[in-house]
RNA sequence: GGACGUAUAGCUCAGUUGGUUAGAGCACUACGUUGACAUCGUAGGGGUCAGCGGUUCGAGUCCGUUUACGUCCACCA
């Protein structure tokens, strides 16, 4: 018999069930069990290059209560682990760590070798090979910071589940994808004006973009009209004045209705450009006329697509002003040499210098009239800005060569995905709803970075060496993951890269959620094994928070339509965000994170997967270490009340496993088992529901009773010298109901639970004898409980003792305080159903027998009875 | 501007299809070491259920409206 610690060492004990989980294989997926009994959990593979917070650790949690669940329903739990490791914090990272920069055009050196250096040192140039392999470095060493995690917080991953989204099978799915998609003639590549991030140098996603309130200036300025006359522009952006191509107002705004048809002179530029009605011009806002500038925003895009006029691009990749010619090609000009002149002040800066000198400008220049363009001093105003989430600086408008797959033409069909799969909250359909209602662009895939996925991709060049982007060469599905960089494409030899007549490879990779998308068909090997992908797609459930439902739930339904005409999973589940004690989101930008390696340590990790599991799916909720104490307190007196009812059992011999539900024969225990069969249903019903909150409240608040109450007045009978029934009824009671406890604590409290559980339950040493694959506790394991004669005769004994408590607490004595007249007053009906219990309440209230009167008559509404304690003039000796 | 959510005790939160006197924990107060538990127990005080209006025999719950907070989307002249 293992012996039972006297204190529950909580570091100890759950390393302990870590390596012991480990070496038993609990957790493992079986690959030869049927869909039907396999559940699936679509885990968020976590961006390695951040540091986790708490928030982390309450959402993992949820998911995990939810796997554990369905594991002791039964289910071959399919719950892996990823790793989101390619894309551009990993990038900024190791060009941090060791002083690097990718040049993609510089020769793998195999030699050199990665080191980290300080930030003094100066910076490296090597190839995209020797990056990615720092990049590999790093990434390593986050993936086992964040595994060490996981295992801490008790998370029931299959470890050998495993993958991360740079790795070659991520690279090969990713790859497929593509090729089918453009199989498919959902993939194409346009040069086509795209957001930009002139930090990053590459092209950005609808999805990623975010607007950020930034202070600004109106510049009235005013344009003369070509056969005289003028008006005023108010705009913010007076640098890309050299941009303007067109000038629009409203079709129906009379102001300008004489202007439409005429052109007007740019100033400083000199440059006729026509005046033209447009529909998104709005009369209320500014002068109601503007200028379209090629590209100012989304709006001039659009324009500018359907004008058919020409495209000024002033401004380049990195964010300055391209030198430009005035007089030639589109950049007309009614004076050529001025316009270059002013011109000149500009070209090589950045937007906000140039902004600050086209003022200047402005200010000096005199028209005919000599007023200057410039009407008024610039007037500050705050208006929202596009910025790429992860940048510092406003995007632009850049033309580029992209890789996009059509969405805007699919809205309805991906709105109909969203509406077959469940949502958990419900409303979170919605956002998903709204947010495929207001797409507005194709998905831009391709992005000019270094670390991804790259595009299987090659283009032929013609005789001038140029590329031909209408002939793209790709891969064979067979031949993937391949670098096109360092790959040949079929019927090329090495030697015709770059040369006329030869091809170029696609430089890009793709956009990290063009891979983190395929999640699901990365755990399937869609595509590889054909019978794993049907065993494992669509899967059960994808947990994930709410801000990114846009982004990785959209896409990931997204890619599961174009490539299966399926949804991915049948349910998501949405946990809310942790909120600091002054309800702000917690997030690294505003300073407010809170790590959890300390908490674990302190509050035990059961007690913070408490504080997790008593937040509802979808709903923020603060941070409160109160919670974690409270979880730790409930391990605690799971641990005493178990060691207690163990202790009862072994002290008279009895085997704590080998009672059944048929030994329960006293009516006092009967009527306690129709309480505990109400919880179990309630906490299986709550999960079927996800509402493992739910769950765990139903059965904290009835074990708590059941301390509280039951173990009080069972004593009398488990304490009992005589073998009698009355007394193997509590010790079958007792041993049940700790069996149940245990198994409806499990998912929430996996250490403490799995510690008591192997000192007297476990039937073997290894994953067998896990309470984690032990079924969860149903109704129908207590049919065998015979119900009680007198109902209600437990409520009946716990309220008697509950007022007979009381009475001391009022008389200021111990509970131990005897009482010597005790009178009980109710209905003839509950008398009977008390006197069954009485013996036990007598003796839990220390109530001398002789020294009881019962009274039929109405209580006090919503009582049993009315209840008179007298307590005894002093403590007998013998108390 | 559009959408969604939240608002219940000092704090963190429950409250089912409308149904007795609105609950729990933390915190607070008092009492008590009792044969599982001081990492504790027992008991107590504490609420105009954000405001207003409506439906109903009856509203924390349903409807309308207002306010505050949060989030997503739109908004760059």
């Amino acid at each position: 018999m293992k012996e039972i610690p006297d204190k529950y060492k909580h570091k100890e004990q759950e390393a302990k069930w870590r390596e012991t989980w480990k070496a038993n294989g609990v957790f493992s997926w079986d690959p030869a069990r049927p869909r039907e009994e396999t559940f699936i959990v679509d885990t968020p593979p976590p961006t390695v290059s951040g540091s986790l917070h708490i928030g982390h650790v309450f959402s993992y949690t949820h998911q995990d209560l939810l796997a554990r669940y369905q594991r002791m329903k039964g289910k071959n739990l399919c719950y892996p682990m990823g790793w989101d490791d390619n894309g551009l914090p990993t990038e900024r990272r190791v060009q941090n760590l060791f002083r690097i920069q990718c040049n993609p055009h510089l020769p793998y050196d195999p030699e050199w070798k990665a080191e980290k250096k300080g930030a003094k040192q100066p910076v490296q140039e090597v190839s995209r090979r020797n990056f990615i392999e720092a990049c590999g470095i790093v990434t390593a060493e986050d993936e086992a910071a964040f595994e060490g995690l996981w295992r801490s917080l008790g998370l029931s991953i299959d470890w050998d589940l495993q993958y991360a989204t740079i790795d070659e099978h991520c690279r090969k799915i990713s790859q497929a994808s593509f090729l089918e998609m453009v199989e498919k003639g959902y993939a194409y590549s346009i040069e086509a004006p795209t957001m930009w991030d002139v930090d990053f140098q590459t092209a950005v996603a609808q999805a990623e973009v975010e607007d950020r309130s930034r202070p600004g200036h109106f510049h009235d300025i005013r344009f003369q009209v070509e056969d005289g006359g003028d008006f005023i522009i108010t705009t913010t952006r007076p640098e890309l004045l050299p941009a303007c191509i067109a000038v629009v107002a409203h079709p129906d705004d009379a102001r300008y209705q004489s202007l439409f048809g005429k052109n007007a002179i740019t100033p400083l530029f000199g440059a006729k450009v026509p005046i033209m009605p447009a529909e998104h011009a709005d009369p209320e806002k500014g002068s109601g006329i503007l200028m379209v500038c090629t590209f100012g925003d989304a709006a001039d895009v659009e324009f500018w697509k359907q004008s058919k006029l020409p495209i000024k691009q002033i401004i380049g990749r990195t964010g300055t002003l391209l030198p430009v010619e005035f007089g030639q090609g589109d950049f007309n000009s009614e004076n050529p040499k001025q316009a270059q002149k002013n011109y000149q002040e500009l070209a090589g800066l950045g937007v906000a210098k140039a902004k600050k000198r086209i003022v200047e400008l402005l200010a000096a220049e005199r028209l005919v009239d000599g007023s200057s363009p410039l009407v008024s001093e610039p007037r500050p105003l705050e208006h929202p800005v596009k910025f790429y989430e992860k940048g510092d600086r406003p995007l632009e408008f850049v033309t580029t060569r992209q890789w996009f797959v059509r969405l805007l033409e699919h809205r309805d069909a991906l709105k109909a995905q969203g509406q077959k799969i469940t949502w958990h909250p419900a409303h979170m359909q919605t956002r998903y709803q709204n947010w495929v209602e207001g797409l507005n662009q194709d998905w831009c895939i391709s992005r000019q970075r270094y670390f991804g996925v790259p595009f299987p991709v090659w283009y032929p060049t013609d005789a001038q060496g140029e590329a031909d982007f209408s002939q793209p060469i790709f891969a064979d599905v067979a031949s993937l993951p391949v670098d096109p960089m360092s790959a040949t494409p079929p019927g090329y030899s090495e030697g015709q890269r770059g040369q006329p007549n030869g091809f170029v490879a696609d430089p890009d990779v793709m956009d990290t959620w063009a891979t983190s998308s395929l999640t699901p068909q990365i755990i399937s090997h869609w595509g590889l094994d054909e019978k794993r992908h049907q065993n494992l797609f669509p899967m059960d459930i994808r947990p994930q928070s709410h801000e990114i439902i846009r982004t990785w739930a959209f896409y990931t339904i997204v890619k599961a339509w174009i490539h299966s005409g399926e949804i991915p999973w049948n349910h998501v589940v949405i946990s809310g965000w942790i909120l600091d004690p002054d309800r702000k989101k917690m997030s690294k930008s505003v300073g407010n994170v809170i790590t959890p390696g300390h908490l674990l340590e302190e509050h035990s990790a059961d007690g913070v997967r408490y504080w997790a599991s008593r937040a509802r799916l979808g709903a923020d909720t603060a941070f409160d270490e109160g919670v974690m104490k409270v979880g730790k307190r409930l391990c605690t007196k799971l641990f005493n009340a178990s060691r207690f009812v163990i202790s009862q059992l072994e002290r008279v011999g009895a085997d704590i496993s080998a009672f059944g539900p048929e030994q329960v024969t006293t009516e006092v225990d009967r009527d306690l088992f129709v309480r505990l069969k109400k919880t179990v249903v309630t906490a299986e019903k709550s999960f079927e529901k996800f509402d493992y909150a739910a769950a765990l409240e139903a059965t904290e608040k009835e074990f708590w009773a059941f301390c509280d109450d039951y173990l009080e007045l069972v004593k009398r009978r488990s304490y009992g010298e005589e073998d009698n029934e009355d007394r193997r009824s509590a010790l079958a009671t007792l041993a049940l109901s700790l069996k149940m406890f245990l198994r409806l604590f499990a998912p929430f409290l996996p250490f403490m639970t799995e510690e008591i559980w192997s000192w007297r339950f476990a039937k073997s040493e290894g994953k067998e004898g896990s309470v984690h694959v032990a079924s969860f506790p149903t109704s129908a394991e207590y049919a065998a409980v015979a119900e009680t004669k007198y109902t209600n005769c437990y409520a009946a004994g716990v309220e008697v003792l509950v007022k007979i408590r009381s009475a001391k607490t009022e008389g200021k004595k111990s509970l131990r305080w005897p009482i010597s007249q005790l009178t009980v007053r109710g209905s003839q009906e509950n008398l009977d159903a008390l006197k069954v219990a009485l013996d036990d309440v007598l003796e839990a209230g220390c109530v001398q027998p002789d020294g009881v009167t019962f009274e039929v008559g109405e209580p006090k509404e919503g009582d049993l009875f009315e209840v008179v304690a007298v307590l005894a003039e002093e403590v007998p000796a013998s108390a």
